[in-house]
DNA sequence: ATTATCTATAGATCTATAGATAATGC
DNA sequence: ATTATCTATAGATCTATAGATAATGC
């Protein structure tokens, strides 16, 4: 029954990325202990020997969620493309995202359900993701990033949360394309007229 | 015990009114049958004479709470003000709006929670509400509206949308309301830019 | 000897139903 | 007689804990 500290180590993390994906999918309370010890290939009698509570996985998941998406946006933006930006927000206005919220944006599957809780540490996670976010755009539209820089990278994200968010609340396929494509080319316009007037693109 | 058919019709009425509350509060999972109706001066026993399901009540409550809020953007919209659509924006993404989700937008403190529900009525319900927010908006961006002021509108919506549902999930306050008011002025500064070329300001 | 995980269970809460009660409305 | 609401409860599920088990790691 006992396993490898290591193996411990490793179950602990499955157990933290089976719950990102659980409650994005499902929200914090659209999933029991039961079943995501389940899914995570473990019997739920193991959760409280790796941790405090149900609260406290919460928290951890949505840090590890977030860290990896943040991952997916930072690798987008670094890359070869000549308009990083507009790759960025074509990924995540794209159906592919609309389609797999477990896989995708923490904010968009769980911001509401971050507000009730009520939880200081757990808006400060969110909150830390946030930051980090809005800086890695900032860098890519000025080289020295001000207030306004900041205020462009607020409207971006704002515009990208509520198109996402929007388009899987509707029932109309039709609908819920356009709101992803009509946000996308807003945003990609605008940072392309902010792009011409930057060195970025050379 | 039993009262008047009037009487269980108003009861009825409370019913969804504390249920549009309490679900935009804690979301659709938060808050049971029983505290429910307790809220409404009621007991648990007698809401199936009322509703066939929790899942008939969400469908109720919610066309409910968005009829009401579309009642209240349509009367800032109509109104005498000489730029209605900055009315509504500095409305939609005030720091009221964003402490009273309860009483506030549909679409930002539940949408996740619609599109985990995967219920078609529900989505439907959502949707009509978009429809006729987006139709709204239609009217005052152009005495003529085609599919370009049907973009305009979709930009105005999800960003608002975007910018109260990220300022409610982070714990700094500065930065939360730095979130509404960056996305508030660069909505207005846009729509005053789109009422220069239309005739609604005379 | 320690401990990661297991089975089993406590106690609370959830949705839904059954049957009693008492006021309405024919 | 009908019925809106009540009390009581069934059966499922939830978080959390207790104690057993068996493999690790000193």
């Amino acid at each position: 029954m006992k396993v490898s500290r290591e193996q411990a180590q490793e179950n602990r993390r499955t157990v933290i990325s089976v719950a990102g994906r659980l409650f994005r999918e499902r929200g914090f309370e659209g999933i029991g202990l039961s079943d995501l010890m389940k899914a995570a290939g473990l019997t739920h009698g193991g959760f409280y020997k790796q941790f405090k509570s149900k609260h406290d996985l919460i928290v951890e998941a949505s840090a590890n969620a977030l860290e990896e998406t943040f991952g997916r946006w930072s690798r987008i933006l670094h890359g070869s493309s000549a308009h990083p930006l507009a790759g960025l927000i074509r990924f995540y206005l794209s159906k592919g995202h609309r389609d797999q919220p477990g896989e995708g944006c923490a904010f968009a599957a769980l911001a509401p359900d971050v507000a009730r809780l009520k939880n200081p540490a757990l808006k400060k996670v969110f909150e830390a993701g946030m930051e980090s976010r809005l800086a890695l755009i900032d860098e890519l539209l000025s080289d020295t990033p001000d207030e306004a820089t900041r205020n462009q990278s607020i409207t971006i994200v704002s515009a990208m949360v509520g198109a996402l968010v929007l388009s899987r609340a509707v029932e109309n396929k039709a609908l819920s394309q356009r709101i992803l494509k009509t946000v996308a080319d807003d945003l990609v316009a605008r940072t392309d007229a902010i792009a011409s007037k930057t060195a970025y693109l050379q």
